[in-house]
DNA sequence: TGTTTAATTGATAATTTGATTATATGCCTG
DNA sequence: CAGGCATATAATCAAATTATCAATTAAACA
């Protein structure tokens, strides 16, 4: 089997590496995703989902924002289909989306924070 | 115990939610290594240094890159102690840092190409 | 129907980010 | 120590992001 030629041979761990590299659209899938996440508005966002549902209103105030500014961020998040939302009334109610996804990336956040601060008290 | 005064009453699980919340310094913390996979080029360069040690020109060669713009990610990912690096003569090689912290978000991507993608033949 | 509350949308402005080009540094070799 | 190769940095520019403000839609209710 041929392999694409570099300017320098480091050996073989390379040819293996480049061999089981995923697609570019697959990287570009998964940046997305993680795009998503790496903002600290719509992560806080998106971990309070995680854990309740409620209105936007109630959100706002949660995180200390402009509704529009916490309704853009909930537009982007439901666009990735990691939040879902439910009119009753008035007001719009969203919650995390029961996902493998959503809950994958769920735990990732957990993970990284004890990762990232194992002994932080909150 | 008192609980921050909503705008609207849904419930107590918010009330939990809020309690549990972590500060907003370690969602800071966790947004911006969220953000440093949120380029695809950059999730692709950190993705090969977990598979491999290379230096930046072969690594401008596998991504398709000037090196300039492969250096400038690197720079990015080792201040984010994402990645090492070590100079052996003209030539520096990058690999993924061995740390928990590394370990997790190289799961983590894995993970998440097999939950966006399962399906898919690369 | 008109008013109030909740949410969304659109446009603008400010900031950040990423790529390019050119220049500089570091290190080996003749 | 001069020349060349591998990286890194700097300056610049274009593109993308985010927040804010104003305007609009949607629903309840008097």
């Amino acid at each position: 089997m041929e392999y694409m030629t570099l300017p320098h041979d480091h050996g073989q761990a390379m040819e293996k590496a480049l061999d089981d590299m995923p697609s570019p659209e697959m990287f570009q899938n998964a940046s997305d995703i993680f795009k998503q996440l790496g903002d600290a508005s719509r992560l806080r966002i998106f971990w309070l989902l995680c854990h309740c549902e409620e209105c936007v209103i109630n959100l706002s105030a949660m995180v200390q924002m402009s509704s529009p500014a916490v309704s853009h961020h909930l537009k982007q998040l439901r666009a990735g289909d990691l939040i879902i939302s439910r009119r009753e009334g008035k007001e719009v109610y969203y919650k995390a989306a029961d996902t493998p996804q959503a809950r994958l990336l769920h735990r990732m956040i957990e993970e990284l924070m004890e990762t990232a601060c194992p002994t932080a008290a909150r």
